[in-house]
Parts: structure tokens; sequence; C-alpha cells
DNA sequence: ATAGTTGCAAAAGCTTTGCAGTATG
DNA sequence: CATACTGCAAAGCTTTTGCAACTAT
């Protein structure tokens, strides 16, 4: 299992080395940190949580170091980012992780993921109506959430 | 022709003091105005373009109560908020105006819209799944329309 | 009358930038 | 060794907030 894991990182490194490569770009220290970092955990966050993160222990890297190398991720396609409500952008890996869609719900702020091939099928069809070549999409529903409905549900029949 | 146009912000207006009076909230000038000048345009804006277009003419409303108002006309469904790109928030009109997506240009940021029946059937058959109620949704598509397509065709023929 | 709204300016929050020092290729 | 990157702090932008004045109900 952690070999699998290794094997995972050894895989995404070389991305980002090929990427970083063709750029132009160095390969420094706080730049693969970063990556590590942003791919030891598998829910969102964003770049203020990811700052705390790699300073925890020890090292050092600037905030502006931080939205660079977001940037160059993202650039890189190994990290993708989203905007669910009106706060700041959230981020998540990419590599090796299956394409997925968000569902939010709009009052306690749950973010689940789902996969619908159908989603497949209008980026397809839209790319080729439209004229454009597609790279990349993203679906957010909103709505409220099993528990949250449940409460307000209960909120409505109790008062007024 | 200008009649339709007039019964539609008749009914749109009603929509809105409908909502104003459901939460208790005073039915001010400030907010007609900027509810009026909301449905002139078609296409998106944000809130600071919003903020000139509602000061062109004599008119004084601060940019606080603009996106105050703006806050309160999400609320009412008749206006919709977007996140493009990283810059800031994107309203348009939505009573009366078509159910729609957006695709967007990553080179030159142009803003298309589409319909795609198949949106539906992924609301319903997820909120179903997941247990959501679910109340709107969002789906942006990312790529290069046309014309950018053929310029870095160009490009790329060109050099290197 | 009185509670909600407005306008203003200041503050807040996220992100970017300029510059001097540092490290990579 | 030249150039690109980092860290820091300051600036930039969008959006929110506090407060006094105002106004719809």
């Amino acid at each position: 299992m952690i070999n699998v894991k290794q094997q995972h990182m050894v895989e995404v490194r070389r991305k980002f080395i090929a990427f970083l490569e063709k750029k132009g770009q160095r390969k420094t220290a706080e730049r693969f940190l970063i990556l590590d970092k942003i791919y030891e955990r598998t829910d969102h966050f964003d770049a203020e949580a990811l700052y705390h993160l790699v300073n925890r222990q020890r090292h050092h890297v600037s905030r502006a170091t931080v939205y660079n190398t977001l940037e160059l991720l993202v650039d890189s396609g190994l990290v993708m980012r989203h905007q669910f409500g009106n706060s700041s952008s959230q981020y998540e890996k990419a590599y090796g992780y299956r394409q997925h869609d968000h569902i939010i719900c709009v009052r306690c702020r749950k973010v689940v993921e789902f996969c619908d091939p159908r989603i497949q099928q209008i980026k397809t069809r839209m790319g080729e109506l439209l004229h454009f070549k597609i790279t990349s999409h993203e679906l957010h529903l909103h709505g409220y959430c099993e528990s949250c409905q449940q409460q307000i549900d209960l909120e409505g029949s109790a008062s007024q």
C-alpha cells in the first residue's frame, strides 16, 4: 500500500519536473515541498491553509511562493482550482484522482463529490456546436443536504 | 414590442416587491433603480460596472447599497451570480431569461451561453442519489474559442 | 415615531507586486 | 555567474462594516 502511494508521488513529481523543464522554470525545494503537502491531502483547501500546512514543521515558505507555486501547479494540470462560494479559491490535487464534480450545501457549506458520464456528452456536444476546443469544466450543484433539509423542516413546523 | 418589455418589467418589479415584503424589507428608490438598470442589460457585469451604470445620470447610489441590493436580488432569484475567472463576481438578470450555462474562452475570456437538457437529468439523478434538494447549478466549460484556436495554430507553425 | 437603509470612509480579506537577497542551472 | 526565485512588506482589488443621517412604514 505504501509502495503504491510512493510510486504515485514519484510519478507526480516527474510530471511536475517535466512541466518545469518545458517552461524553463527552476526546480526549487519550495515547489516540491508544496507539491508534496498538496498530495498528502485528499480534501479541498485554500491558499492560507496550505501556507500553514507547509510551514507547520520547521520549513519556511512565504505566502508569495505558495501563490506562485499554486499558479504553476494549476497550469501544469496537477492541481485544480475551484470557486465555491464568494470566499477564497479552493484547491485540490488533480492527477490520478478521478474526474469529478461538486455538490455544495448552501446552508452548511458541505461539499460532496460526484461523477456523471453525461457531463462528458455535454462537453463533446457543445464543443462541436460552438466550435470550442474544450479543455476542462466545472459543474457545481447547489442545494440543501439531507440534514439541513431536515432542520429546515423542523424549524418550519415549530415556529410560525 | 415595447409593451412586452414594459409588461415584463412590471412583473419583475412585482416579484421583487413580493420578496421584500416577505422579508420585511423596505421598498426604496435605490433598490428599484438598481433592479431596472440590471434588467436593461442582457450581458454579464460586475458590481463596479453596475455602480457606474446606476450613477451615470444624476442619481447617486453608493457602492455599499449596490452590493447590498445585489445580495437581495440574488437571494430573491431575480439575479444570478457567477464566478468565472479569479476576478470579481459577475452578475446577470435571471427572471424570464432562459436557463443556460456558460462556455468561457481561457485565452480571450469571451463567454458564450448554451443550453443542454442533460444537465437537468444530472441534477435530478444526483439529487436523488446524494439526498440533496437541489436548488440551482452552475456549469462552466473552459477551452479555446475558434479564433483563439486558429491564432494558436498559426503561432505554433510560425515559430519553433 | 422608529426601525431599517443609505452613504461615506475606513477596514477587512485575498492575492499580487516591487525589491533586495539568494540559489539554481 | 547570470538569471530566476524567494521572502518580506506594501500595495491592489473586491467586498464588507461601523456609524451618523435619513426615510419608509
